[in-house]
DNA sequence: GCTGGGAGAGGCTTA
DNA sequence: TAAGCCTTTCCCAGC
């Protein structure tokens, strides 16, 4: 495709804030939160109405450079077609220089934010506190997202002995990071409430050595087990939830 | 454009591993990690040669949705034309619903890994181990990226005293995870080598309630300054470390 | 609108 | 395969 041609379309779907895909043969270099240079190869273009580009490869889902809420120019340079993305505080720039241009589409599309209607992490904590004696008997809820000083407890929870119990939530394999931020939780309750307070981590998994972690801070670990639900419109179900004996005989135990 | 035409050009595409792009009015349900479910609406459907999908949106760089590494078909059903991607381990699948397909583009592209030129931790890292008297006088590098059963030290040194100096190196601002982290490796050194192990965080930046945890746990922190080159081949450049003069005395006292 | 703070998810790398 | 960890992050609350 003629380049001359190819700037001309990129130009006008840019100023009628389409979505722009310009497949060909271009380098990029970029240079503000971090700095890289592409070499020259194939590769697809992509620049949205509210100025984000990204520039894909054939793999993978991310980008392999990308920036967000630009200005965008595009200008002939001898046989090359250049386009500058630039961004002010902090300043960042990103020039794709294109030495080919195989084609060029402009999709016509509203800027809008797609509704995403989707369950998970937020059910799961309903559920929870719907019923909390799942994870143990006589356990009441006293408070949901609890906010604190250093950061957000999931579950905050009363057991039958009046002892304070934080929860925290993991969708995921629970690892170090979990864990010790657990037991900030646990611990800013602690100081707060002056009452003796235990942290239970709840996951469908976790790390081995974040689990010796955690059993040496004197938390505790509760393997949670559930199904999601094909249509969001229906909630997530827990299947079970098992509790790991080991971790019970350290409570009151450590430090 | 002919649901059956389209269909078939996608499903040429993909038997060509070529990046397809399909741009029309769809629906998408997604189970999965997590579950949504987005209405009918106009977009643009990246499908790229290893099995990763992507929904677009005319606005930011992240996909409504995506999935990587799936089992691609395409059928018709009665009007519309149904793209699933499926994969095993987790069991995840992503449906995309097109009632109408404006646009389907196929482009022959490697399926190769782009390789990226950039400044990284690393290079800092490097940087560093040639010169550890930046941070402090009577540095002596003894060892880079060591690995313990808890982790990998980014740093290992000794100082003019004779203590073992772990030194955790942050590119971007320091947060709670990386605190912990520190401190974690610093115990371990602490345990191993059984000798007086000092912890020191080198960042940009530090979150205030992390540098207060920081604090608590007797580590100290300094300040990096840097700055990157336009090139990636020419090397970042460390402009200035400054000591928080506040963190030395707390070394010795704390626990 | 901007900023500070917390938490996360993809992807890479090594054992 | 699993664990660890880095990153051009993202979201939310507060001002």
């Amino acid at each position: 495709m003629d380049s001359g041609r190819a700037t001309g379309l990129i130009r006008d779907g840019l100023s009628k804030r389409h979505l722009v895909t310009v497949f060909g043969e271009c380098s990029v270099d970029y240079l503000g939160r971090a700095t890289s240079n592409l070499p020259f190869g194939k590769r697809l273009a992509m620049i949205k109405g509210d100025g984000s580009v990204s520039i894909h490869q054939n793999r993978l889902v991310r980008p392999t450079n990308y920036m967000v809420n630009t200005r965008l120019s595009i200008e002939e340079s001898g046989e090359n077609a250049v386009l500058v993305a630039k961004k002010l505080n902090p300043r960042e720039q990103l020039t794709i220089t294109f030495r080919k241009i195989m084609d060029v589409k402009s999709y016509p599309m509203e800027i809008t934010n797609d509704l995403r209607l989707s369950g998970s992490e937020r059910d799961l904590n309903d559920l929870l506190m719907d019923d909390l004696s799942m994870i143990e008997p006589g356990l009441k809820p006293v408070n949901q997202q609890e906010h604190f000083s250093k950061g957000i407890a999931d579950i905050i929870a009363e057991d039958s002995a009046g002892n304070f119990v934080v929860i925290e939530l993991k969708r995921r394999q629970a690892d170090y990071a979990s864990v010790t931020q657990l037991h900030r939780y646990m611990r800013q309750v602690e100081k707060l409430k002056n009452r003796k307070t235990r942290g239970i981590l709840l996951a469908p998994d976790i790390r081995s050595n974040a689990k010796k972690l955690l059993h040496e801070l004197g938390l505790e670990f509760a393997r949670l087990d559930f199904e999601l639900k094909p249509s969001s419109l229906q909630k997530a179900e827990i299947k079970g939830l098992e509790r790991k004996q080991t971790t019970l005989g350290h409570f009151g135990t450590g430090k």
